[in-house]
DNA sequence: AGCAGTATGCTAAAATTTTAGCATACTACC
DNA sequence: GGTAGTATGCTAAAATTTTAGCATACTGCT
């Protein structure tokens, strides 16, 4: 409910470190922040995004580990949504494709082959 | 070399914008802004970032329009990269399969198969 | 018990971002 | 040729974001 978007550039950079550790104390926030400003900056930002409710926190010992209010499944549903609406003109197939093309090194030739023929559907739909 | 990144929100939206209509306008750009402010802000914002090297213009009769200086292709190979490692943990496999997840009602019988099989298959790799 | 190290909370200043407004130019149409 | 409509460029103020600094508390040593 509370929870809005719109988040600064700072905010979002910590938003996306947090997600991608799962967990974070505030130092490794800032060990992972590009350029990090001091440690009572980030901390400040930390208590912003807290208040706006898209963290909470827990206690490790003496300190707090910082963690999403929303699951990592739900952030990546929207992330990915925006994504493909952005750069694949809402084709989730399409976005897929780059993501396993990206990756092909990894693929074997089944899973190539298959891929191919997903391309190609998605293709003909005019998408 | 010009193009840092660090766009603020509103120079993120916006190129969002225009990478999703590929080419804009002032006034669509606006109007396709959240909670848009005037016009002349947009403005002024899409004076920034043709400042940073995001943007260039070209002419269509009396006004501007927008694009890209970076192609969509790159752009959104950047941004699924970057996707990929805030939520998937890096596996551009997992990322794909909840795209097709997200539009499993387009999806063949085969196709489901072989995305399970790749989905199974990047679990396995143990990422 | 005292000290070093590392937390937290709060506050206010610095820096950036975001915005509106005004001056001006061009087009189209009456 | 005047007027309405919609561009652009620039500037400076408003608003937000980002930051550092200080006061304080707790842990674990020595």
């Amino acid at each position: 409910m509370a929870t809005e978007k719109k988040l600064s550039r700072r905010e979002r950079e910590i938003m996306d470190i947090i997600y991608s550790a799962q967990t974070a104390t505030a130092s490794e926030v800032k060990d992972k922040m590009s350029d990090p400003p001091s440690y009572s900056a980030v901390r400040a930002t930390l208590r912003i995004l807290e208040k706006k409710g898209h963290l909470r926190h827990e206690y490790d010992g003496p300190r707090y580990v910082f963690l999403p209010t929303e699951t990592r499944v739900k952030a990546s549903k929207t992330a990915l949504k925006k994504l493909v609406s952005t750069f694949f003109d809402g084709s989730p197939k399409l976005a897929a494709a780059a993501l396993l093309d990206m990756d092909s090194s990894d693929l074997t030739e089944e899973e190539r082959a298959s891929l191919q023929k997903m391309i190609d559907s998605a293709r003909e739909e005019g998408r």
